[in-house]
DNA sequence: CTTGTTACTGTACGATCGTTCACTTACATA
DNA sequence: TATGTAAGTGAACGATCGTACAGTAACAAG
C-alpha cells in the first residue's frame, strides 16, 4: 500500500508562496517549501496534484499554479448550511471570481448603474453590472441600450410589433424605440459591493 | 527629444502573450514578442512599464504582470454615459475583481443563497454573497447569523433591548435570539451571474 | 559634414532552471 | 528476520535565466 501523502499540507503551503511572491515556484522552491532535500523528492507530490488539478505545466517546463490555488474566495454551500466548523481543516478549493464571471475578457466592461429603472431585478444604484459586447441579445436578457439617445438598463424583448424594452420597476412603462436602438451589450452579472 | 515609444502596443502584446500562456515572459521572449533582435533592448520599455505599475519585480529578478495586464475586466465610467466607440484605441486598464471585492482572502467564503428573506436588498434565491468571518458586524450590516439553530441572511441590529435581526422581506418580521445567536460572518459583496 | 545622445545589437558570464541517473533510506508484507 | 516497493538523496547534464559590457545604428543639433 503507498504510503499516505499530506497533499493538503502541501496546497496550504503552495496558497501562502503564491501570496508572498506573486507566482509559482520552482522545483527547487518547492523543495525547501515542503520540506526536502532534494528536489527531485517533490516530483511525486506534484504529479499528483497535476492529476487533481491543482498544477498545471505551462510550454516552459515551470509548474503553474491553477486558480484552485490562486483563487481567492472558498467556495462553500448554501447559506442554509452554514459555516463549517473552524477546526475541521478539509480540502476546500477556491475559486476565481473573474474566471468564474468572464467568459470573454477582451469584450467585457464593468458598468456603474445610476437609476432604479431595474430596481425590482435586484438591481441598485451603485451595483456594478458586467457587460458583455458584441452578443445578441435574448428574450428577457437584461442590456444596456440606447433607445432615442439615451443610455439605459432594460429588460429586451420581442414580439409581432417589434423590439421593446422593459424596465423592472413598476413606477416605469415599456418603451418600443422611436428612432434609433442599439445595444451596446448584455449585462452578464451584478456585483454589489457593501462599505466603502 | 526623447523617441516616442507604442507603450500601449506593449500592453496589448503582454495581454495576449498572458492569455496565451499563463506566466509573464522572461526578456529573451519579451524581445520577441515586441519584435526586438537582442533581449536588452526590452530594458528600456520594461523600465517605464514599471514606472507605470504594468509590472512588477518579484524576489527572483524576473518581471511580474499585474492586474492593469492580467485583469480580465474594463473598468469603465457609469451606464448612462453609454460605451466608448469601439474605434478609439485607448489605454484602458483593466482590473480585478477577486483583488476588488476580497479584503481577506483567507477569511473569505462564499456562499449561495437560498429563500427570500433578503429580497428588498436586492439579494435573490441563487445570488452568491462573498462573506467575511470574523469580524465584528455594525449597526445595519447584513451577516450569516445562525439563530435559534439555524441559518439565515438578516440585517444585524442592536437596541437597548439587545441584539435583533431583520428581514428585508415585508412578509418576515423583526426576530430575537432565544437562546443562542451566532455570526457566521458579514456580507461584503453580492454575486449574480445570469445565464446557465 | 561632425558631434552627442539614445536605441538597439551581439557576446559573454555566473546562476538557476528542469530533468536524468545511480544510490540510499524507509517501511509494509511475507 | 528477509524481501520488495516506494520515497527520498545527491550529483551531473544541457538549456535558459537575468545581467553586464562593448560596439553599432539611428537621428537630432550644431
Amino acid at each position: 500500500m503507498p504510503r499516505k501523502i499530506n497533499l493538503s499540507e502541501k496546497i496550504e503551503q503552495l496558497r501562502s508562496f503564491h501570496e508572498a511572491e506573486g507566482r509559482a515556484p520552482s522545483y527547487a522552491e518547492m523543495a525547501e517549501l515542503f520540506g526536502y532535500k532534494s528536489k527531485n523528492a517533490v516530483y511525486g507530490p506534484v504529479k499528483k496534484l497535476l492529476q487533481l488539478g491543482y498544477l498545471d505545466k505551462g510550454s516552459d517546463n515551470r509548474v503553474q499554479l491553477t486558480t484552485k490555488i490562486t483563487g481567492s474566495t472558498k467556495l462553500l454551500g448554501s447559506v442554509q448550511a452554514g459555516f463549517p466548523s473552524p477546526a475541521e481543516e478539509e480540502l476546500v478549493d477556491t475559486i476565481n471570481l473573474d474566471q468564474y464571471l468572464v467568459r470573454r475578457p477582451e469584450a467585457t466592461y464593468l458598468l456603474t448603474v445610476s437609476g432604479d429603472s431595474m430596481i425590482e431585478a435586484g438591481i441598485q444604484p451603485g451595483d456594478l453590472v458586467l457587460v458583455e459586447k458584441g452578443g445578441v441579445p435574448k428574450q428577457n436578457d437584461i442590456v444596456v441600450a440606447q433607445l432615442d439617445g439615451e443610455w439605459t438598463l432594460k429588460y429586451f424583448g420581442k414580439d409581432a410589433t417589434g423590439v421593446y424594452l422593459d424596465p423592472a420597476n413598476a413606477a416605469y412603462t415599456r418603451m418600443r424605440p422611436e428612432r434609433s436602438l442599439s445595444i451596446g451589450g448584455i449585462v452578464r452579472a451584478v456585483v454589489r459591493k457593501y462599505g466603502k
